[in-house]
DNA sequence: AGGAGTTTGTGAACGTGAGAACAAAACCGG
DNA sequence: CCGGTTTTGTTCTCACGTTCACAAACTCCT
């Protein structure tokens, strides 16, 4: 191998990151059933993607594999784990704590994937004497004090769509700079700041084109290829 | 090869029908605003796109704009919404209504955006006394029966992982052929069924991965293991 | 009516990602 | 110790997506 000076980060690309929490999560799942090794074949079935897609994802990350054998399933967990960042737990907080709100914070995959809700925040005051997933609902007010207190990273938007651009402004302020956003919006954020959304009608509409493409005809068979 | 007849189905780039939903959203903000007319750049600017872009995205629905002037709103959003698919109702399934399919169909976003909750299925007896934002929790074995009677073609699924892939090849054999999954796995479907997933860890740990890159004063990774 | 000023639609250049294919590396059985 | 087998890591090519840049098409003002 060329010298590298050292395995410092070369930066991964943003297709790859996107499948190295699934590839994760494949590992963890055979790793829990005692598989101690696995091909690049057997780990692309169980995530569904091309195995030689999953090789190249992989070795962005370093030659972790052992040819003629395969990936060592701990090892290669691990050090998925540690590009991602989930060896260590990040403390989130949620805003918003409705509907939605009160499913995230019940929602156990987050501990278990690395993240700690530390505080779940609410403008509604009424909202502020429940106690959700064992913790307080607390004033949105609380914004500050509590990310400068437990140092979080990453904010959680669960608020109506009106009130979703200045939760944001306020988490930034506060020193967030990493968003998830489920209000139906576009959220304006400096330089610097990362926003993910995740929107439901979306979704639905993506799957929606393509039905509409898919029912004119029940048993479409395209035949376009001129054979050879 | 074949001249195609050209008619409307110009297929569009899955990108494009990604981002077709964020434009409808923003045409339809600012039609509740009273705007009639908007340019590729006032538009790019609302969704967060490169103006550019936004106007070959458009290009592919065909030539609605005007030069020297910019597009008609309703106009633009009636031909978005038909190309999506929109402009009529899709009958929609929820499977799985415990803290996340309770939000989802309380979620009032469904409706005002072309789809309608039918069902409500749930394989827990003691679910199916609940009546959710109106609709009745039914048993899960309904399925097929509701699948036939109201057409069908969307299902969404918020079980545990567990039971994701069983809910799955019954949607299938059911009929339906569009799945919006929750569940953090990956589905098998058959050729022809589209399913799309909504995963927070997933999101939650990309942030975590960019975060990471952000501040190097968190890094723990010290020093490889000496290769060999 | 004509020129000035806008804004669209698109061709071309560039960048990123996917997949096929294969040499290199490791193991195994004799 | 060696040839055969397996599977990785990587290279090459093609397809897709993004952005720039600009002619064409339209409006408006004089
Ligand atoms: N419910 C769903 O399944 C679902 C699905 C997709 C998207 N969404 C979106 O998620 C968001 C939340 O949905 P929901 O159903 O939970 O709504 P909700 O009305 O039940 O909850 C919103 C909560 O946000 C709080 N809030 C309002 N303004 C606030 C502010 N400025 N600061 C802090 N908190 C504030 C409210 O008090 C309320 O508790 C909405 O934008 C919705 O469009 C919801
Ligand atoms: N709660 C969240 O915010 C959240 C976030 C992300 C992902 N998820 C995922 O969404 C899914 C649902 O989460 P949840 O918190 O609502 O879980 P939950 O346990 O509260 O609800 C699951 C529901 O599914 C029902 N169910 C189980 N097996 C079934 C089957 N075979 N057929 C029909 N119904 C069945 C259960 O009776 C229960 O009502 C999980 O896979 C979870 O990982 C949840």
């Amino acid at each position: 191998m060329t010298s590298r000076p050292s395995a410092e980060p070369r930066d991964i690309p943003e297709a790859t990151v996107a499948r190295l929490p699934v590839y994760l999560r494949a590992l963890t799942t055979l790793a829990e059933d005692g598989v101690a090794t696995c091909s690049s074949e057997e780990l692309a079935q169980a995530t569904g993607v091309n195995s030689a897609k999953l090789r190249k994802d992989l070795s962005y990350l370093g030659s972790y594999g052992t040819r003629g054998v395969g990936y060592d399933v701990a090892y290669l967990r691990y050090q998925i784990a540690r590009q991602i960042g989930v060896t260590q737990d990040w403390p989130v907080v949620i805003v918003g704590i409705g509907n939605l709100g009160h499913a995230l914070a019940n929602y156990s995959g987050f501990r278990s994937r690395g993240f700690r809700v530390v505080a779940l925040l609410d403008a509604d005051p009424s909202r502020q004497e429940e106690v959700v997933a064992g913790v307080d609902v607390r004033p949105f007010d609380d914004l500050e004090a509590i990310v400068e207190e437990c140092g979080v990273a990453i904010g959680v938007i669960a608020t109506p769509a009106a009130a979703a651009q200045d939760v944001a402004d306020r988490m930034v302020a506060a020193g967030i700079r990493s968003i998830l956003n489920f209000a139906p919006t576009v959220l304006a954020v400096p330089e610097g700041v990362d926003v993910r959304k995740v929107d439901l009608s979306i979704e639905l509409q993506i799957l929606a084109y393509h039905e509409q493409r898919k029912s004119p005809h029940l048993a479409l068979t395209p035949i376009e290829e001129p054979a050879i």
